[in-house]
DNA sequence: AGCGATTTGTTCGGATGCTAACGAACTTCG
DNA sequence: CGAAGTTCGTTAGCATCCGAACAAATCGCT
């Protein structure tokens, strides 16, 4: 996501468009670049690490959020991954054709659906997840450790924000 | 998107699944947080601001390149945007036909097209805008100026590195 | 000048993800 | 019990966005 202009630049010209208003550049600036940090590090991951697997975005959070809970309830996958339930039952039937988890109805509640990974799916996931995270390491490698922890601190506060005004 | 489950206990059960294996919890922290942040604020902002506007994200995304920008390639438009042309021709007729902005073929070369905002489109925007970035600040609350201003800086880092490696 | 290579915006087909509506299963409470 | 309400996963319909292929325009090289 090239940007042929600096913020700097930007907020000039921003400036000059509503005048003396009093704007926060500053907050412009947090929510602009989380979003160009958030897309380069999702077309990133899926272009180093994904497309070779055939795997989608959501697809690999399902199966390692199954992986790290199996078993698990297919809406708790939901909530920890954060899409919809209805986005779930397509992904959860594309990932079950493929061989990697499978669903069973629960017994004690017959709305549920419980989702367990397959020996495929484990032995992916032992080789994927490392791999994966190696990049992830790759990617905040230019933060020494003690900002990389005020950096997902900071996350987490915006989150709780945005999140809890819903 | 809630999340039932803490970070240490997501840490917990990972380490449980690899072993001795080196992974990076940090790294795995700031990306996670990172997506769980940009969706959270996202959602926020297509709900308090956009949804009574009938914009999707992307347009006014578009709308607002080109109102600091105008007259504007389209091309520089996907740019800034950070999305793809064919994305881009798309929204650009949505957002023609609504009368924001009008699209005019450039005199110096013929493959070119150059967007300008009508009246309306300016009008609506110098209203949008500072709404919106009243909401900026308010998602930014919990971080005092100078945190701000890291944050801003070490979400630039990330992407340099993810842009760069393309 | 002329012809192949490149660039640009558009079109087309496909993938993805969401909301709303639904049926099935469970819970609540009279 | 049993009827009303709730919760769950699925389905259907819709909007969004992208990559690949394409036509038109321009550029570059001889």
């Amino acid at each position: 996501m090239p940007s042929p202009h600096t913020l700097a630049e930007t907020e000039e010209q921003v400036a000059g468009k509503l005048g003396a208003l009093p704007l926060d550049f500053e907050a412009m600036a947090v929510v602009s670049n989380l979003f160009r940090a958030a897309n380069a590090t999702r077309n990133y991951l899926e272009r180093s690490v994904l497309a070779a697997t055939g795997l989608s975005w959501t697809a690999f959070v399902v199966l390692w959020v199954t992986w790290i809970w199996e078993p698990i309830e297919t809406r708790q996958i939901a909530d920890e991954g954060g899409f919809s339930k209805a986005t779930l039952t397509g992904v959860l039937g594309t990932l079950e054709v493929k061989g990697y988890l499978k669903r069973e109805r629960s017994d004690k509640d017959g709305r549920l659906v419980n989702v367990t990974m397959t020996p495929a799916g484990r032995t992916l996931m032992s080789t994927l997840f490392p791999t994966f995270n190696d990049h992830e390491r790759t990617i905040t490698s230019s933060l020494d450790p003690k900002r990389r922890s005020e950096l997902a601190d900071m996350l987490r506060a915006i989150t709780q924000v945005t999140e809890g005004q819903r």
